[in-house]
This record gives C-alpha cells, structure tokens and sequence, in this order.
DNA sequence: TTGTACGCGTTATCAG
DNA sequence: CTGATAACGCGTACAA
C-alpha cells in the first residue's frame, strides 16, 4: 500500500496525498477527507524509509552509553529515551563497553546510520588527555553531540553536567564541620566526573588547611557489580595502614561497600564512622542505616538535555556549558 | 557523496560501485581496487536511508521495554543489545510505562517505523487475559516477535523464558526442608512471570500438604525504587495478623526489604527468618547476611533470545517457546 | 486548490 | 565481467 494506491483510490494525484498526509496548506476541506477516508479503510501507513530518504531524516538520535544495565546510567538512558520520545524522536541505543576503539567505532557508526544527533551518556567518553576526544570533536562536525555528565568544549558539543566539583567540595566541608578526621575518598575512575568530585574535595581539604595524603584517594577498579571486591579494596587499604574514619564515594554502590566494611569492623556508624555516597539512589534505603548521599538531580538534567538538543536541532543558539547544583540529601550514615 | 561521484572518478558504472559494496559476485579485481581506492579517498559511506528503501530493512529492532532503568530490565536490554550488535542488528529502544494504551501505541510505532522485529522485554507485555494480548498477535502477523520472560502462544511469536514455577517450587521445597513454617510470598504484580512463580510456590505448599492461606501471598503495588513502602507493607502485614517466618520474594529488591523488615523486627537472619530473593542480581551482596536468590540465569535467556531471532528473520523454523531452569543461590539468608 | 514530474541514493534486473 | 535502467515510496518545486 503505497501513496499511489491511495492517490488512485481518492481518485486524486499523489501530491495531493502527500500534502494531506503532511497536514500541509491548502487542501480543500472536501478532497482531505476523501483521502484520509481512503487511508482509514486501507489502514495505510507511510514507508518510513521512503520518507527519511527525501527528508534526509528519520528522527532518530543516538544514544551511546558504556554500560545502560548500570544503576546510574540505566536511569539517565530511562530519562533520555522519555524526552525523545515526547519530542517524536527515537532512541538508537549502542553501548559500547570501556574500550576505546569500541567507542569511536560506535560513534561513527552512529553517524554512518544518519541519526540526527548524539548523544554520550556518562563521562567515560570523556578523557582528561585532549587528544583522546578528538574522535567526538571530529563526529561533531557532522551533527550535534550533546554530553549527559560531562564536558568538553568544541564547536557543536553541548554539555550538560552537575556541579561535581561543588557538590564534593561542600560535602567535605560538612563532614568536616561535623568533626570528622581522616576522609577517604573512594572513587572508581579517572572518568572526567570523578576527577572533578575528587578535586572538589581536595579544594575543600586544602581550603581547611589539611594535609591530603595521597593514600587518602582510593580507586577501585573493579566491576561495578562486585561489592565484595569493594569491601576487599578498603580492608587491603587498611591493613596497609592507611587510616580512615570517613569515606566520600563518588557513587552510591561504593558508599554501600563503604558501610558493609565498616559494619563487619564493628564500626558504629555515623558515630564513629561516616559515610556520604552520590546519586541518591534506591541503593540508599536499601540499608540500614540509609545512605546520606549527593543527589545530582539526574531527571533535571536530562531534561535539560533534551530541551538543548530540541534547540539545537531547530537550528537556534544554546549555551555550549550547562551546569546544575547537586545537592546533600541526609541520611543515616552522617551525624549531621 | 554518493554512488554517482564514485562511479564517476573511479570511470565505471554505478552498477558496479554497487556491486564492490556489496561484495557481490564477479568484479574483475582490478576494477574492484580502483573502486575501493576512490571510495577510501573519498571518505564515502551509503547513504542508509536510500540503502532502507531499496532493501526494505534498515537492520533494526525494536525493544519494547515498560522501564529500562528497572535493575533487572536494564540487564536484559544489555545482553539484548550486545547479542543484536553482534549479530549487526541494531537496537530501537522505546520504553513504555505500564498503560496499556502506551504499550499498545507502541508496538504500532515500532511496525511503522520498519523494524525487522520486536523484543518484548519482560513479562509486563503479557496479561492473564488472553484478549489483552490480541495487540500482540496483531503485530505478529507483520513481523517475527520476541517474548523474554513470558510466554504467549501464538502465530509468528517467541517465548523464551526461565521456568519460573519450577524454580519456586524447588526453592519453597528447600525451605520446607530446612523446617521453615510459615512462608510469605512477597511478589509484586500480577504479570506472566510473577503468577508463574506463585503457581510453583502454591504448588509446593500442596504437594507438602499444607493450607495456603492468601494472606500468606502478598502483593506490593508501589514502585520498584521505594524499599520502604515494600517494608511497610511487610509491616502492615504483620500488624493485621499474618505470621510468617520466611519470605520468598519474586526480586531481590523486594528480598532486600524483607532483610530490612526482619532486622527491624529483631529477628535473626537466617536462624528465625529466612529469604530467598529472586533474579540473583548484585543486590545480593550489598547486604549482610547475603541475600539467598535465585538465578533465572538472564544473560543465557538473553542469548538463546538473540539466536533464536536470528534463526527466524533467516527464514529457518525454531520453536516457539523454550524453557530454561534457573539456579538456586545459597547464601547468607537461609539455613541451608 | 490540484497535478506533473523530478530528485533522493540505493539495489537489482537485464542486456551486452 | 560490466553498464543502462527500472524500481523503491515519498516530498516538492513548478505549472496549471
């Protein structure tokens, strides 16, 4: 069933039909519905293909993210695809895994599959060494590439990211306030947003007038999946001798990790032991007791990402850096 | 840059670009490398819209998903889009919501936009009420559709899932074994595969002899993200009089609030109460005692998924439904 | 207001 | 082995 059966059927010309199919101007009241008519008892439906061949378009933005079964970058894929959606876009969904090859494979593959934009879930996308983004700078050229969670600045990449560096900053300035010694910063990554909440910290630390010992900033490498190897990671640290009565975990499956240790330590926590997680997760009332942790406002910037990219895409002026407030949302596992 | 540039400076016809592209039969192998030099200085790449329409497919297909951010989802959709990607398939996502306008709109879309076949990602997509379903069979007779985690018998579609009723009925068994009275099922709606874990429970329960009492089978009707709803509603449960000293919930999220419900509650985890969670998923480990759960085994469904679709957009026949056993998981939660 | 005719970039079917 | 040429189904100037 194509536009020419309809056109024969309404007994019109094809033209016609398509500018009724289009809501286009000027048809008479009476020949549009003898069309839709037509379209109604032959149940047709456009060739999708057809029409993103003359339009150059099928409404379809790409979503690259390295892992969307993960806790956090499940919800920010959950959040994108509603805001697509709500705006007649669909989502093209690629994860990609760490390796690096893989993702700028993917990222042309995506612009070779003609998607109207890009967008990068997650700031393993993003590397501190500059050479290593230009494969982004370089698809960039062809469509807009928005950033969820980070930021680089190149010609026709948007970012969108929370204040990480802030967020941190005041997190640590709290505990510290509250008495705490001997933070531990417990991170996983040297992704661009945990290198920012690291150096909110130690901004912080240094602001107090403290000493940061590099021992102080642990990463655990391992699978996001594995809270043992977590627990493994500070019990190793600390028989290593590094002490610590406090961690800041840059994401809250690490904070959880951080209260399973100190609960098989015999450490009463918040009194003599403090915990700040990130993401406000469900993760955070699944234990007892529940996490305070810094809630990045995930829905608010996806959201923002979407309106940008809508902008973007009808060709109109956007900032090239949005950066939205976290906030400290208070739990059980801080004394304050 | 299209075929006609190639053909031109490479002096020879679209037909044969066409024909280098495709790796087709016969092309003298010098021509063919004159064609491939112009099109490697060239940069070019087909046009994938023009590609569609001439072929009728765009190696695309949909995933049908109601919340791709849910912890369990979320890992389906990631061995799903991993195994399409292998398969050089890519993946259309739509998340839908539970309406069943949404999820009905949906399929719609997703046959509109050309999709060469549609993967229903849980068993949210399948109701008890066989009419229900008739949306599905719909879609079935214009392309192949996948059922993961449910099971619908009809034309055209797939049903790959774990034998939920059998994997309950082991685990009640087990309990029972253990000398465990007064088992809860904690389950949360009335979906495929939550009604056939409820049917093995119950049907454990009768083979032993013993009375079902429905209060013993309670329902939780709020969201996935909300661990304390899920222990109210434990809690609600015991001030209204039923007693239970176990609980086999049908995730591991609702397991994790019957381990926060029972050291609320002062009981001793596993010696005076006893869970079994379902899904095995990193839940599991974030607690302490571990969370004993059952393993549906979702990256081997999501394989034997992808295989299977492949075999029939290849035109092969494969059966129409398979079975795969789970694995009960001991660990910290049950005495055994 | 409506219709004609061409373009979009491929693939595929014929001849040669 | 290669080259014309016709689909594929729709959008849209341009003409009427």
């Amino acid at each position: 069933m194509t536009i020419y059966d309809i056109s024969e059927k309404a007994g019109v010309s094809i033209a016609t039909v398509s500018r009724v199919l289009n809501g286009s101007s000027s048809v008479s009241e009476k020949t549009r519905q003898k069309v839709l008519d037509v379209m109604e008892a032959c149940d047709y439906t456009p060739n999708a293909f057809a029409r993103g061949l003359g339009l150059n378009t099928m409404n379809t933005i790409g979503l690259l993210c390295t892992n969307c079964s993960d806790l956090y970058l499940s919800k920010a894929v959950y959040y994108i695809e509603q805001g697509l959606r709500a705006n007649h876009y669909d989502a093209l969904l690629y994860c990609t895994g760490q390796d690096k090859e893989s993702k700028e494979n993917a990222l042309k593959f995506l612009l070779s599959k003609k998607v109207d934009g890009i967008i990068l879930i997650g700031s393993d996308f993003i590397s501190e060494k500059a050479e290593d983004n230009s494969y982004i700078q370089e698809a960039a050229k062809e469509l807009p590439i928005m950033l969820f969670d980070a930021v680089l600045d190149a010609p026709n990449v948007y970012s969108i990211a929370s204040d990480d560096f802030q967020s941190t900053y005041e997190a640590t300035l709290a505990l510290l306030s509250a008495g705490v010694k001997d933070i531990l910063f417990f991170y996983q990554a040297a992704s661009y947003s945990d290198s920012r909440k690291l150096a909110g910290h130690k901004e912080a630390m240094s602001k107090m007038g403290l000493p940061i010992s590099p021992s102080l900033a642990l990463a655990f490498s391992g699978s996001l999946e594995n809270i043992n190897a977590m627990v493994d990671t500070l019990q190793n640290a600390s028989k290593s001798g590094t002490t610590f009565h406090s961690i800041i975990a840059s994401n809250d499956t690490l904070a959880l990790a951080a209260l399973k240790y100190a609960k098989q330590e015999n450490l009463k926590v918040p009194e003599q032991f403090s915990i700040i997680g990130y993401n406000n997760s469900m993760l955070t009332s699944c234990c007892d007791p529940e996490l305070t942790s810094i809630d990045n406002k995930i829905e608010t910037l996806c959201g923002e990402l979407i309106t940008l990219l809508m902008e973007v895409l009808a060709g109109n002026p956007v900032p090239q850096k949005t950066m939205l407030s976290g906030e400290l949302v208070k739990r059980g596992t801080t004394t304050f």
